[in-house]
Formats: C-alpha cells, sequence, structure tokens
DNA sequence: AAATAATAGAGAAATTTTTCACAATATTTA
DNA sequence: TAAATATTGTGAAAAATTTCTCTATTATTT
C-alpha cells in the first residue's frame, strides 16, 4: 500500500486527527473535502495535508478534492483501524481502571478482554465484561489467548519487569502509562503516555504565557 | 533566563525527560553527570542533548560535565517546576478520578484543590483531599480561587463549553483529556492527552512490525 | 610538570520537515 | 461551449532540527 516504506513519525501522529474529523464529516453528512477544508479544522496546513496524505498514494482527484468516505476508510486501512485487536491491561489501578472504561476508542474494533492486578480486592471484579485476574496467572493467560496489546498501568518500579514479561510471552505492542522508558528489544513498540512530561510541558507554556502577557 | 525567545517545542519536550533521569542520578547519588551518560539513559543524541540545554545557558563545564543537582535545579526552573500550581478537574468520571489519585506528580508542587461533576452521586465525595462540587458552583468557585491550570475530563460533547466557561474565568492553561480539539483564544495554552490517537499510532506501528517481520 | 583523556560549547553541515508554486484536472458559470 | 474557479499532486525551495566537527577547558595519569 504504501509508496514509501518509512514514512515520519510526525505524519503518522497526524494521521489519526485527519480520521477523526473525516468522521465528523461523514457524522454530519458531508461527502466531499478538501485540504483547504481539513486545514481550517485541524490546524495543519492545506499543504502539509496533501503531503501527508500523498505518501500513502493519491487518495484525492484535482480540481475536485476528496471523498470524505473514501478517504476515511483508505486512512482507516493504514492505521490499521479495519482490523479487530485484543488488549489486556495490566495493573487495574486508576489509571488501568479508566482506560477499561474509556470510550474514546468506540471507532475502532478495540477489545478489552482483561485486567491483571495483584490487589486481592480487585481480582474478581469486572470492568465492562473484563475481568480483573490474578497477576500470578497473567503467562497461563497469554498461552492460551491471543492478545495484541498490553497496556501497562503499574507503578513505575514494576513496569519493566512487568514489561519483560509480557515480551517473554509474545506480546509486541505495549502502551505505557508507567512514568518511566522500558527498555524492550527493537521488535516490540512501544507507545508512551507520560502524563508527568505532558503536565511538565504545559507548565512551561502556562509561565511562558505569564510572562510574554505583563 | 532564555538566551532565546522561542525555543522548539521539541526541545521542550526533552527537558522533562532530562529532569526525570537526573532526578533518578540525584536519588542514587550521583552527582556528575555527561552528554553521553544523559544519552545512554534518554536514547537522545549526546550533542542533541548539548544544544538542547545550551538553548538557555551553559550549565556544564568544558572538560568536566554536569552536576547533577545543579542542572536538575535548572531545568526545574525553565519548566517552572520550582513554583505551587493549583488545578481542578472538570469531569469527575474515570478519567478524572484517576487524574486526582495519580502520583507521578511528587517530582513538583501541584496541588488538585476540586474536581466538579454533574453526577448528584459524585458530588459530595472527596478524593485526596479535593472535594467533588457540583459543576452548577465552578464560576463561583473560579471567582473566589485562583486556579493555574484546568484538567479537562469531561465527555467530548460538552469539552468545547467547559472550556469557554473556564477561560471566561480566567484560566490560561488547561490540560484536555476529552478526544476533541479545543478552539480557544491565543492566549490560553492547551495540552492535549488525545488517548485514541495516541492508540491509533500504536496501532499503525504493531502492524508494520507485524508485517516486516514476515 | 607534562602528557593524555574526557568533555562542553558552538559554528557548520547534513538531514528532515514544512511550505511554496505551479501544472494538470475537474467543476461551475456565463 | 468557453472561460473562470477550485483543487490535487508534485517538484523545488525554505525552514527547522539534528548531527558533525573542532576548539577550549578540565581532570587525570604518567
Amino acid at each position: 500500500m504504501e509508496k514509501n516504506d518509512r514514512i515520519s513519525p510526525a505524519v503518522i501522529r497526524r494521521l489519526p486527527k485527519y480520521y477523526r474529523y473525516l468522521g465528523e464529516l461523514n457524522k454530519v453528512g458531508v461527502n466531499k473535502t478538501s485540504s483547504r477544508e481539513l486545514s481550517d479544522m485541524t490546524g495543519f496546513s492545506a499543504s502539509q495535508i496533501r503531503q501527508d496524505l500523498n505518501n500513502f498514494g493519491g487518495f484525492g482527484q484535482q480540481g475536485f478534492g476528496y471523498d470524505v468516505g473514501n478517504l476515511r476508510n483508505e486512512i482507516g486501512k493504514i492505521l490499521g483501524l479495519d482490523k479487530k485487536y485484543k488488549i489486556i491491561i495490566v495493573g487495574a489501578g486508576n489509571i488501568g481502571q479508566a482506560i477499561a472504561n474509556y470510550t474514546g476508542f468506540y471507532e475502532a474494533d478495540y477489545e478489552v478482554v482483561a485486567l491483571f492486578d495483584k490487589n486481592p480486592k480487585l481480582i474478581g471484579l469486572s470492568i465492562r465484561n473484563a475481568l480483573i485476574m490474578d497477576s500470578d496467572d497473567l503467562e497461563e493467560f497469554l498461552k492460551k489467548e491471543h492478545i495484541d496489546i498490553a497496556v501497562i498501568c503499574t507503578p513505575k518500579s514494576v513496569s519493566q519487569q512487568v514489561a519483560e514479561q509480557l515480551v517473554r510471552c509474545g506480546i509486541r505492542a505495549i502502551w505505557n502509562f508507567a512514568p518511566k522508558d522500558l527498555k524492550m528489544p527493537e521488535d516490540v513498540y512501544v507507545e508512551n503516555v507520560h502524563l508527568n512530561e505532558s503536565l511538565f510541558s504545559l507548565t512551561y507554556y502556562y509561565n511562558k504565557m505569564k510572562k510574554e502577557s505583563k
């Protein structure tokens, strides 16, 4: 599908945004759009949007624009949103539970299959059809079930060790919420959500703005 | 403090990571480091680290390296972590509660002062000393209390309207967890945590890896 | 004390990313 | 039907970011 094997991460980060806005257009019955219109919605430049899309081939028509449904589909295929994914969450504390309850993934076919925790008070409870299981049963579980994505919501002190266990059991995609960088083999992809780093950046810009407005 | 007024966002995003690793070195009693060592820890190139730090002035000593405690302090000052910040959370659902309970901010002085929600079952409860209050009392609350940062954890359907209300009441920094881009005046800084976009990117790289390993 | 090794700082080069500019093509209007 | 308008795709230019290279400086070793 790709024209080019190596697509810049910056491009990949923008695709989900295009996908979301195309979904919104779709919902309100708009079935034609343009890089100009997408630019107004997303804040990215029209030229950048065209360049981004052209990494994957020409989805538009010169002189006309883009078909909303088609373009959304194509971006979905590029991202892999046309497939199903099974997820487990390791660490059923606040963040783990919040992820399990999160409904913002509805646009695609992700299923949280189970959560794992050491806390006996949590084991046995269910969140939206997903059972919270004993962490000790994690390896056995992974031997039986094919899981695509593991979410790490444990304390940072055990995150590395949990990640290694997951990788030993065949996991190749990790969504890491622990505020620590995981040292992983090359064939494991880790997507970090480092909330403290996000808050620290926010803090920088908040202070910068305050200084400038004085 | 800054040599240069306009620092690239990419640099700012790396600073929290330097700060975290310097904290770790500090904790284990290491008080001297080098761009080389920081490179090994963070994965950024030594040269990039030196360039980054030089945006703000020379914190190291040629031939010697960097003083861990001093450098950490300086980065902390750049980010503004030497000050106190009061936070409110709007939307006390799963994510709002998770943020209120999150202890990963311990490195700095953030205080969650209150949460706001419409749900009568939640109003009156407390999370770590922060009371969940009625959303209807938000404006009055903000008139009385000085709040630095507002966290939006509402459904996306009301996120824009909530943001506008916050801005009317003087809020200038928003940490947005709703999967929607907020249209805000220039003097309001919005830091987005778009979990679905993060998961979609992860999905792309997961599929890419699978293809390549075949 | 001199030589060696390690390291930051900084300008320059290389690379990457974004924007520009325009030809090609489709639609709409006169 | 012809002219005007809108829009993509794309190569080139511009801008931004990262890496390279070297000098100056410090600490360590001989």
